[in-house]
DNA sequence: AGTTAAACCTGGTTGC
DNA sequence: TGCAACCAGGTTTAAC
């Protein structure tokens, strides 16, 4: 579920109130993808920076205590974050909680490929050996057609797997992968290096307004997301393709198709889509 | 090196 | 109604 925008929108909805915050305790709850990486009681007492985001990855300063360093985050296919005055009890999938003075940053992740991964360093960037083969943030500047289309050109695999490998740029998930694909009328199958210069102008184009407007829209939820607050995404109604094998395209009146991927769904529209 | 499959885990939906 | 099979937003790791 969480692609860039439900990540982001989850971000601003914690950065603030958790800024400046002391940790008060930590409660882990079943393992998750990776161990923490640090004994819980030596995080307490220490203050959150801020919070940052890189692809679909959170990272928390913990300044001063006694482990100076950072938290990773990720939510895996079904994770969410909520930031409560007073959290409940918790539930069976609720597999962390950071409780500081300023309220409780709960991980709610049913099937547990969420992670929460403690770092001694300082900044997200050198953190972790995760973060160290993603490509360009889709906003970035830095990132143009130019230098997106010497990357896709680079690879002869599918540009559908291409764009979830997040090395051209980080962020598009499954669901915005095919939204952008279908925006910029690219069939899913096309090998990436055959995409030419204008073609990949317009792909870069799309994948950045459908990120933006997925992240005005707070996200997409399919079934677990929610934000930091508990609110719904309303992306998914805005969906083209994804999730609409065997209705009609929007745009062409053509019926969406699904196939598979690299184990993946990709849904995409024959009409609009040509090879 | 580069592509593809298997693995992690739980629960909802579909079909017999 | 019961139960097996299949499906789901991601990404690492192992295997060709």
């Amino acid at each position: 579920m969480p692609e860039l925008p439900e990540v982001e929108v989850t971000r601003r909805g914690i950065a603030e109130p958790l800024r400046g915050a002391k940790v008060v305790t930590l409660r882990l709850g079943k393992p998750l993808r990776w161990p923490l990486g640090q004994r819980p009681d030596a995080l307490v007492g220490s203050i959150i920076g801020g919070v940052g985001r890189r692809g679909k990855y959170l990272w928390l300063s913990l300044l001063g205590g006694r482990a100076p360093g950072g938290l990773l985050l990720h939510l895996g296919m079904s994770g969410s974050l909520a930031l409560t005055e007073q959290a409940p009890a918790p539930g069976p999938h609720d597999h962390f909680d950071l409780v500081t003075d300023r309220g409780t940053l709960r991980l709610t992740d049913p099937r547990r490929f969420g992670a929460v991964v403690w770092s001694p360093a300082l900044d997200a960037a050198p953190a972790s050996r995760l973060l160290a083969g993603l490509g360009p943030e889709p906003f970035d500047d830095a990132l143009t057609a130019e230098s997106f289309h010497a990357a896709l050109h680079r690879r002869r695999a599918p540009i559908k797997a291409v764009l979830l490998g997040g090395e051209a740029v980080v962020g598009a998930g499954n669901i915005y992968a095919c939204e952008a694909l279908h925006t910029a009328g690219i069939h899913p199958a096309t090998r990436a290096d055959r995409i030419s210069r204008p073609r990949a102008a317009r792909l870069l184009d799309a994948v950045r307004t459908t990120l933006a407007r997925a992240l005005e829209l707070g996200g997409s939820t399919l079934r677990d997301f929610r934000d930091a607050h508990g609110i719904d995404g309303a992306y998914q109604a805005e969906a083209q393709v994804y999730g609409r094998a065997g209705l009609p395209c929007g745009r062409c009146g053509a019926t969406v198709r699904r196939v598979v991927q690299g184990q993946r769904a990709t849904y995409f529209c024959p009409g609009c889509q040509k090879r």
